[in-house]
DNA sequence: CCTGAAACCTGTCTGC
DNA sequence: TGCAGACAGGTTTCAG
């Protein structure tokens, strides 16, 4: 499910509160429960147990696509990789999910539960989140992330421009779909080489990734299939999942590739491939 | 440096 | 209905 405005939502809901789901921050824990193993990344249950009761949740917050709780010694780090989901549930209520992995215990009474199907969600609980976050590139929607930055880190690297997009070190938050709604509302294919772009083109890019991400947030993110709820950008698809239908732009029909092992849809007209350096 | 393939998992959908 | 195969919002590791 998570990309960075479907993790910015959750972010928000946790740190605020919604409907049926109540804020956590200033609640203290006491304890958790671990039902599949793997999911605990850091540190081993045992140290666990020793650190983590008595802590107070005093923010929640995100980077890229890791949702970072802030305690008074240590920080959570969890990342809902595919299928991962995370709500806060009152005691001795069922919500209903087959497929909790992970939950935290609150002193006042209720649960955070991390419910993820496919099993590839990870939790990290650290004193210093740098060995982890430090590894991420910068945030697109961070006003100070400039334009020349963005052209420098294309230009300066060979690199098929989806991938390049897709890869966190790179640049923070972008998964599958915005990455592929990006590059259509920028009129780029996304098997463009990075540093072909020139650099008013790559600012068209950067603007649409602000644009998408934007909006993504603005809808509470997307919701398919099973899983995550309560989004709505799935409705303002410009090309993801939409294979076989017409381009809202040219009405030319959506095509889908493959790009290091990624469905990729594209419009063939819209987003027309250069093999040379553009012209300046 | 860069790409592709495989692995980690379960659930859903399509076609025979 | 059953069953095989493809596919799914992500990341890491390894071979070439």
């Amino acid at each position: 499910m998570p990309e960075s405005p479907e993790v910015e939502t959750i972010a928000r809901n946790l740190r605020e509160g919604t409907a049926g789901c109540f804020a956590i921050p200033g609640l203290t824990i006491s304890g958790y429960k671990s039902y599949w193993q793997k999911t605990l990344a850091e540190p081993t249950t045992e140290l666990l147990d020793q650190l983590l009761p008595g802590q107070v949740v005093k923010e929640v917050k995100r980077r890229g696509k890791y949702l970072v709780l802030t305690l008074s010694r240590h920080t959570v780090l969890i990342h809902l990789r595919m299928s991962g989901d995370l709500l806060t549930c009152v005691d001795d209520f069922d919500p209903g999910l087959k497929h909790i992995r992970f939950e935290l215990e609150f002193l006042e009474g209720g649960r955070l539960l991390f419910n993820d199907p496919r099993k590839f969600g990870r939790i990290w609980v650290v004193e210093d989140t740098q060995t982890i976050l430090g590894k991420l590139g910068p945030e697109p929607l961070d006003e100070s992330f400039t334009s020349e930055e963005f052209f420098n880190l294309l230009r300066n690297k060979k690199r098929i421009i989806k991938s390049l997009l897709l890869d966190q070190s790179s640049i923070a938050g972008l998964g599958n779909i915005y990455t592929d709604e990006s590059l259509h509302l920028a009129g780029i294919h996304p098997l463009t080489i990075s540093k072909n772009l020139k650099y008013q083109t790559s600012k068209r890019l950067l603007e649409s990734i602000r644009q998408v991400l934007n909006d993504g947030i603005e809808r509470n993110g997307s919701s398919i299939d099973w899983v995550y709820r309560g989004g709505e950008y799935q409705n303002n698809f410009r090309v993801y999942g939409r294979t076989g239908q017409a381009c809202n732009v040219c009405g030319t029909i959506i095509e889908r590739i493959v790009v290091g092992q990624r469905g990729t849809h594209l419009c063939p007209k819209c987003q027309v491939l250069y093999k040379s350096r553009e012209k300046d």
